[in-house]
DNA sequence: TCGTTTGAGTAAATCGTTTTAGTAAGGAAT
DNA sequence: ATTCCTTACTAAAACGATTTACTCAAACGA
């Protein structure tokens, strides 16, 4: 049973069901009046102020009535903006990046701003590839999410969790610090002082501060964590499997703790896994904190103690400083790192130090 | 500390830093060449085969030296092909439209499509105005994730999740019937009579064939679900939250029932959640299962028994569809549904009737 | 009455490509 | 010696807007 719709396809792909697009031009043609006419009265310009207004209004009818939409592309192309910036990311459905876009999409809509996606799946040839891509369509800016800025930034690019100090890149970041202090601080204050660590991926940019800061706030109280204590995350899957198999190798060292400071709380959902297998509870046993606060945080169970990445603001931010720069409101070259501050969100995975220690 | 980079941008917008980039003109200018003739060479077109490969390598050799890249917006005004499609989702982070849009992106990559995503939030005026402007922006096909379709097709469109029979657009959907035979058999296999369901919001697109098909299933083995049995969520967060309260009403009945049949992973979770608070134990008081297999639902407390969808691959086969109908390979007007196939996964939130009923 | 405004528009260039339809020079064929 | 191919290119139109620099008529001022 054949369906109706686009009868016909034209060679060039243009659809023709009953009317075509109609162009500029051709609603000029319409009218007896130039396409320059129509688009001095269609765009405001300030010379259609000699435009009469009975003239204005047949030109607002007809555009409506045939439907009229200028090509974004032509116009594009003319005024040399695309109103398109280019977001690259690891990977989507990893909780992380999508909250970072969605904060992007926020701060953009308003503008008229719309953005490509590119998902380079930690692949060198695609990190080497994509950025250029997208260039090629023109985007006025990109913003890299999680992700190493490695081409000439010579337009504005916004990094978000880029700790690389690139000249012409602006990096959005966690305050490290402070959030090792949280997490820390929480353990310390519960009494825990043989805490464990599990570091993040190689490839993650916040890998290195964050155990850093970690290990340093530690020292800072007295509490060492020995190498026994420290496991690397290894695999590139964004599921809770690269944490609990970490966490399994952290129980075979058969080196004690009462605490255990997640990467993030993909990790720490993994980790908590592997040690109820092991016959420890959380947070009875062992205390565990994560990172980032992803939606289902809060619900897993127990619920997750997690230090809270503003991951919203980040993207809106990110992108907000992409506007700007574009808008001339900011120099590219200004102050290049862009803080934004942790929050320690505790609930159930946490809990003071079991007596026996 | 003024660093170095775009020094200064032009009125128009565009970069100069050192070299602007170059455009076919300039880069003939620099040959001695036409335009034309780089443009054959560049794009091996068939009547440059009577150019001299030493010309060829001339041509190529200044396009790298001096970084020609063709510039996409002109192009794509030329050849009247954006290679570039619009997505409409609810949101991102929900999990569910992230997964699928991995699946969009997997099968574009290929092909030399990238897509521009927008989120109309289960607003009217978005979900009205969005569709004009991803055309507008030439984009060459929509595809719509769990969102009602209520614009003109005149373009490719596949519908993920959609289930109205729109003349020319295709939906992608899941075989509901088998899904819901798959949950409630399970249930009914593992000796359950009393069972619950949680009802979608009415915004999901999913909403009715889930809870009608699983209503038939129940039936058909002589469980009817009566209406102190049923929950509609309520709230368009993207959290547990939702599933929580709705099941804080379902206990609030006071109907007893041991197996209960959320909309998703998510309220699922959220159902769990509410249950234990009541003091009733998943699974041994009640047996959960959810729906959709988020990242995540394997790795909750109890890992989730769940009806899988296979996400990645309908966003694949969504974007798939739409480059078949873009390359003629199939005609937008035939047959109108295609069928994935569900999947039940069993794991810890479902086990046999508690013994008492 | 002549020059100057003002009003109501328009022609043409432009953005950066692709593509159609050539051209001009040299050699081969007749 | 003329025609006809090749070879090696190029001019110009086109895509669909925007924008600069006009034109032409009527009205106004002196």
């Amino acid at each position: 049973m054949p369906r109706k719709r686009r009868e016909k396809t034209e060679p060039n792909g243009r659809t023709v069901n009953g009317r075509t697009a109609v162009s500029l031009k051709q609603l000029a043609a319409h009218l007896g009046l130039s396409p320059t006419t129509l688009s001095l009265v269609l765009n405001d310009a300030p010379s259609a102020s000699s435009i009469p207004e009975e003239t204005k209004k047949r030109i607002f009818a007809a555009a409506k009535e045939l439907k009229y939409r200028p090509n974004y592309l032509a116009r594009s192309l003319r005024v040399q903006r695309t109103h398109t910036l280019g977001v690259l990311v690891p990977e989507l459905s990893d909780g992380y990046s999508a909250m970072v876009l969605n904060g992007v999409e926020a701060a953009l809509t308003n503008e008229g701003f719309f953005y490509l996606t590119a998902s380079h799946l930690h692949r060198d040839d695609l990190l080497e590839k994509l950025p250029g891509v997208l260039i090629e369509r023109q985007v006025e800016g990109i913003i890299a999410v999680d992700t190493p800025v490695r081409f000439e930034p010579n337009l504005p690019v916004v990094n978000v969790s880029g700790h690389d100090e690139i000249p012409g890149v602006t990096n959005v970041i966690l305050n490290h610090q402070h959030a090792a202090e949280l997490g820390i601080g929480h353990f310390f204050d519960l009494g825990h002082r043989k805490i464990a660590v599990l570091k993040g991926q190689t490839f993650s940019s916040d890998t290195e501060i964050r155990f850093d800061t970690i290990m340093k706030a530690a020292l800072d109280r007295a509490i060492p964590i020995g190498k026994k204590l420290q496991q690397q995350l290894e695999g590139d899957l964004p599921s809770p499997e690269v944490g609990y198999a970490a966490t399994k190798k952290l129980i075979a060292t058969g080196e004690p703790f009462t605490a255990l400071f997640a990467f993030n709380d993909i990790s720490a959902i993994g980790a908590i896994r592997a040690l109820e297998e092991d016959g420890m509870r959380v947070p009875e046993d062992v205390s565990v904190i994560g990172f980032d606060d992803i939606y289902g945080a809060a619900f897993h169970n127990p619920a997750l103690t997690t230090i809270r990445q503003p991951l919203f603001e980040m993207g809106r931010l990110a992108a907000k400083t992409v506007l700007q720069e574009l808008s001339g409101e900011r120099n590219g070259n200004a102050e290049s790192v862009l803080n934004v501050e942790p929050t320690l969100i505790i609930r159930q995975s946490t809990a003071r130090v079991p007596k026996a220690h």
